[in-house]
DNA sequence: GCCGTTTTCGGCCCGACTGTTTTCAGTCG
């Protein structure tokens, strides 16, 4: 998959070169053919060996023309027009790009008149005043940027999880592959599953650790060497987040992996357990002197320790867990199979990329019980947003849909849904007589994202005071290191879902992760269900449930807290505006 | 550069908001 995300980034970098001179189309094409390649599930190396560039084809968004640029990316490793435009402009596009405020004109004419390359630059300019003299740039301008670089920088380097894992995920496949290597494991915060990840690291038990730390140090991905032992290496990759990789016996695997997955509260508070017993835990095993207590498994340590449960990874925080597997009185948390339906999804009716039912087919092999059908709506100009009689059209076609499915004895229900924006003043853009005929009406914030605190949370607690409104999508509108969430004072809103029986979604898109956990812990203390989306704007990306569920173990979710892990018939009837003729319709 | 229940050519990229400006360029969703 790492070909996937180099051809991406010089797909966008290619759209954006095309967007700073002013050529009309293209970019959005390329864009779209990039962020297509970033969320595919398969190799497009693999794609292109299956049938060359005809089988490239066959990815939605990509024609002819980029299909060519991919196959001459695989042969060579280079796209020569984006080299040749790279030449006019040697910049970090992908880097000035993500600064809020920062976009395709003001890269060129910031490199024209200041020669500014990087991010570095940029500041440093911004900060000598000098970009206030530019075209249509000012002081406010100035600082708005300035303020964006601070905002990139609090993310102190950390990833997303959502760019990290896939590569973690590939990297271990292909490691697990090199002779010598009994077992690998992912630890860290990728194991805890945290929103941000700082670096990878990756253990692994082997016999011949020689073979292995050198082996790694050699692949392709990596950029250069920090430091490399017999058991250890640490290294840069070329997507510049840093690596380790650790050879481990197989009997002190458990006391490194507890060791290596932290999360560094919790470790310090489990060794306290040990001293108190007269031992000492480190990664090598748990001792008394020199005898080994326990090590080849967590199991085994944290139940000498006294814990006959093992926290799970993801709620390993030092919040709570520790004294709950002393009592072992941990909750079951909600299991990553457990959910029967996905309720975000966007389809090429608005701003996705796939047709109804080719996400509905998606949704059959994932095994789902119901999917809901939510495209934005009317105010969301530029995704071509649904009026009444769009969803009116939308609602006869998902009909059409279901009856075809039912006829080939089709476990899925496909319900009629929105997303639907809320306006200024709390209202929606689409009429109430409309989204009583919706199965699930879930309403967003897509603008006015400075309005005051107090302002944003009335606007919100007006929608919900809606019957129509069934859930709240992505309450906080936060971009994970891109966009903080908006100004909301979420135990109103807490308050006010209780009060309106109004479901708050656990957004489980990678970039979101909205609700973050611990508004989702306080949701669950309050006893407001939830439930967790995807938010999928295309067949690929309705794998990312997995992050979400994820979420919503770190604050600690059991089953009953999550209303889409119901059968079809009991979540209609957790939906505020259950209605008894939409569920008997909707199952017949 | 992509795409097709309006089309194999001619559409697509709309509207709000911001900050810069005396009429609009640039960004974002």
């Amino acid at each position: 998959m790492v070909k996937n995300a180099e051809i991406a980034k010089i797909l966008y970098e290619l759209a954006m070169l095309y967007e700073m001179k002013g050529v009309p189309f293209k970019p959005r094409a390329l864009e779209r053919a990039s962020e297509t390649i970033d969320s595919l599930a398969r190799d497009v190396a693999d794609i292109y060996k299956k049938g060359g560039v005809k089988e490239l084809q066959k990815i939605p968004g990509v024609g002819l023309g980029i299909a060519e640029k991919i196959e001459e990316y695989l042969k060579s490793g280079h796209v020569k027009e984006y080299e040749n435009m790279k030449k006019k402009f040697p910049v970090d596009i992908a880097g000035l790009s993500s600064i809020e405020g920062v976009g395709p004109k003001h890269i060129a004419f910031l490199y024209e008149k200041l020669k500014i390359k990087t991010v570095s630059d940029l500041e440093r300019a911004a900060k000598a005043g000098k970009l206030r003299g530019l075209p249509r740039m000012g002081e406010k301008l100035e600082a708005k940027i300035l303020k964006g670089i601070a905002f990139k920088h609090e993310g102190g380097g950390r990833f997303g999880i959502g760019e990290v894992l896939p590569l973690a995920r590939s990297l271990k496949a292909r490691l697990s592959k090199i002779p010598g290597v009994e077992t690998i494991e992912i630890a860290g915060s990728i194991r805890r599953w945290q929103e941000t990840i700082g670096d990878l690291d990756f253990l692994v038990i082997s016999e011949s650790p020689e073979i292995i730390t050198n082996a790694f140090s050699k692949i392709p991905e990596v950029d250069h060497v920090y430091a490399k032992g017999p058991t250890k290496v640490m290294v840069r990759l070329k997507t510049g987040i840093d690596a380790d990789l650790i050879v481990l016996p197989k009997k002190s695997f458990g006391a490194a992996l507890q060791y290596f997955t932290g999360s560094k509260d919790h470790n310090v508070e489990v060794r306290k357990l040990a001293v108190k017993k007269g031992w000492s835990l480190n990664e090598h095993g748990l001792t008394k002197g020199k005898k080994v207590i326990a090590s080849e498994t967590e199991k085994e340590i944290y139940k000498k320790l006294g814990m006959p449960q093992v926290p799970p990874p993801e709620i390993r925080l030092n919040k709570g867990e520790i004294e709950a597997a002393l009592a072992s009185k941990l909750p079951h948390l909600i299991e990553y199979g457990d959910l029967k339906g996905d309720l975000q999804i966007q389809t090429s009716w608005t701003d996705g990329k796939n047709s109804i039912e080719e996400m509905a087919r998606e949704a059959e092999r994932l095994g789902y019980e119901y999917i809901a059908i939510t495209d934005h709506t009317r105010s969301l100009a530029m995704t071509g947003g649904a009026d009444e009689k769009k969803l009116e059209r939308q609602m006869a076609e998902i009909e059409k849909i279901n009856a075809k499915f039912k006829k080939q004895n089709s476990k899925l229900t496909i319900l009629k849904g929105a997303e639907v924006n809320i306006m200024k003043n709390g209202s929606l853009d689409i009429d109430d007589k409309t989204l009583a005929k919706l199965d699930v009406v879930g309403a967003a914030v897509h603008s006015l994202f400075n309005l005051s605190r107090e302002e944003q949370t009335a606007r919100i607690i007006k929608a919900m005071e809606n019957p129509n409104v069934d859930i709240i999508f992505h309450p906080t509108g936060r971009i994970i290191n891109k966009r903080k969430p908006y100004e909301v004072d979420m135990e109103k809103i807490i308050k006010a879902a209780k009060r309106t029986k109004t479901i708050l979604e656990i957004d489980a898109h990678p970039w979101r992760l909205d609700l973050k956990d611990e508004h989702i812990r306080m949701a669950r203390e309050a006893g407001v269900k939830m439930v967790i989306d995807t938010d999928a704007h295309s067949v690929p990306e309705m794998h990312y449930l997995e992050y979400g569920i994820a979420q919503a173990r770190r604050a600690w979710c059991e089953k009953k807290d999550i209303i889409n892990t119901l059968p079809l018939k009991e979540f209609l009837k957790a939906l505020k505006q259950f209605d008894f003729l939409t569920v008997v319709y909707t199952i017949l």
